[in-house]
DNA sequence: CGGTACATTGAAGGGGCTCAATCCACGTGG
DNA sequence: CCACGTGGATTGAGCCCCTTCAATGTACCG
């Protein structure tokens, strides 16, 4: 996903996608957000369709992804598939997968991706010298918690137009986050294939879902661009709630 | 749930089931686990059906499940239901909801159950004064946030056999974790009407399913005792693979 | 003994799947 | 410059898994 000109953001929190996250939280000390950039510093790039995490290896640290999108995946015996969450710029990679013997899920970049790679090491060493950035971490964890979530009410209980309408909408908020989506629109980095993968949908239901959200003028569509053409509606089909994606209180608990 | 005689653990772990399950995890020293201990220390009652932590307030700190099980509960605005996870003794509450200004899900205990409360700050001072334990309760949510994944693969892509069959096993394996089951059998702490929305079935389908699976010689249930009679073939069928609940490399990472 | 909570079973209908064909944009090589 | 291949979007027909609705059974409890 190349970023298109008008959803950038300011350079700053391009450059430094985590520390731009992170800000957003509590208000960071110089040698914090000095501690994040060389964190964020050894960069690599990762084709499109290359796995950046493989199932089954083992890993000594984390990515933090820095340009591109990617997406979390199972694939079952049989070839069913389904994508767990999409990463985007300032996400971590390899969580839990450090932890076990054996990464769980692949991660693979949807687009020409940059990550940095961070020893667990670094990362346990970040802890150490600066706790208020642990715990600004460990709450950023929490919101990616609450994602995983929403994602299985989602799956569990929502109708197939409620699943879609409330994906393209947590879409936009987290790519407004950073800069990457304006007010109402946005480049959709999966293809219908990966959205009913992530939905647990087949590709025509979700080209037919797509197709009604777009006769009852919510949305439209042209190639990967998503306009959102009634953001109320469309929330309150899904019953959207935005605050599992902002209203946190680190910063309170901090202070 | 109370505890039955035979599905009992060694009374420390029982006494103080998150050092136990930290302790699986890394040896611990003497002020960790002190340092656990203490925390473990201020215990409430919460009487069965009753929420311990209630979607929309505000807390400034968590809970650790003692004894008894809850469940993590997201109610719609039309009253569909979903179960977002089974808090079994060990397991943190509150998470993410405190670094939220109103938390996101409600908890309620299944049954009569024991919680102990840790402000906030005692949490983040433990994670200063022992690093180590940081890092294991790190490791211990990356193991939470697995569970989420599988279950967003059960609810997403298995058929209703093959969730059911899957919820089964992980929670003989969760529960046999702590000591509170034995080699193939277990209370059921949840009704099939809350098993179903953990699941994403309707209760006749719950039901059903169940009872195929008896049919088929693979499961045994009374009351709410359930025997898993054939667990290499339950397992196969729902492609259950327990190392998303072990296998964790923590103490070779902080070694 | 009536009430409540939960399990069980049946009948009918629908939402979403499977299978299959078609279309379209794009890149690549002859 | 066009033929061809490929990845992805689109649309239709038939069917099945699971839901909804409804009734019944059963254990427990005040």
């Amino acid at each position: 996903m190349a970023i298109e000109p008008e959803h950038a953001a300011e350079p700053a929190a391009l450059a430094y996608p985590l520390t731009g996250r992170l800000a957003g939280l509590v208000p960071l000390l110089p040698e914090e957000i000095a501690a994040l950039a060389s964190l964020q510093a050894a960069r690599r790039p990762v084709a499109r369709n290359r796995e950046i995490i493989r199932a089954g290896r083992t890993y000594d640290g984390v990515f933090v992804l820095i340009e591109g999108a990617a997406i979390r995946v199972r694939v079952l015996r049989d070839g069913r598939r389904q994508v767990l969450n999409v990463v985007l710029p300032g996400d971590f990679i390899g969580f839990p997968a450090c932890f076990f013997e054996a990464a769980l899920y692949s991660i693979t970049a949807l687009s020409d991706a940059i990550v940095s790679w961070i020893p667990f090491a670094s990362l346990f060493a970040l802890f150490h010298q600066h706790p208020r950035l642990g715990a600004t971490l460990f709450c950023s964890f929490s919101c990616e918690a609450a994602m995983y979530a929403e994602h299985l009410i989602d799956v569990g209980r929502r109708s197939a137009r409620e699943r879609v309408a409330h994906f393209l909408l947590e879409l936009l908020t987290r790519l407004q986050a950073i800069g990457l989506a304006d007010e109402r629109s946005y480049r959709m980095p999966l293809t219908q294939e990966l959205i009913g993968d992530a939905l647990g949908l087949s590709v025509p239901h979700v080209n037919r879902t797509l197709r009604q959200l777009r006769e009852d003028d919510l949305v439209s569509i042209d190639g990967q661009i998503v306009v959102i053409k009634d953001i109320e509606a469309l929330a309150a089909l899904a019953d959207f709630e935005k605050i599992y994606l902002s209203r946190f209180r680190i910063g309170e608990l901090l202070a």
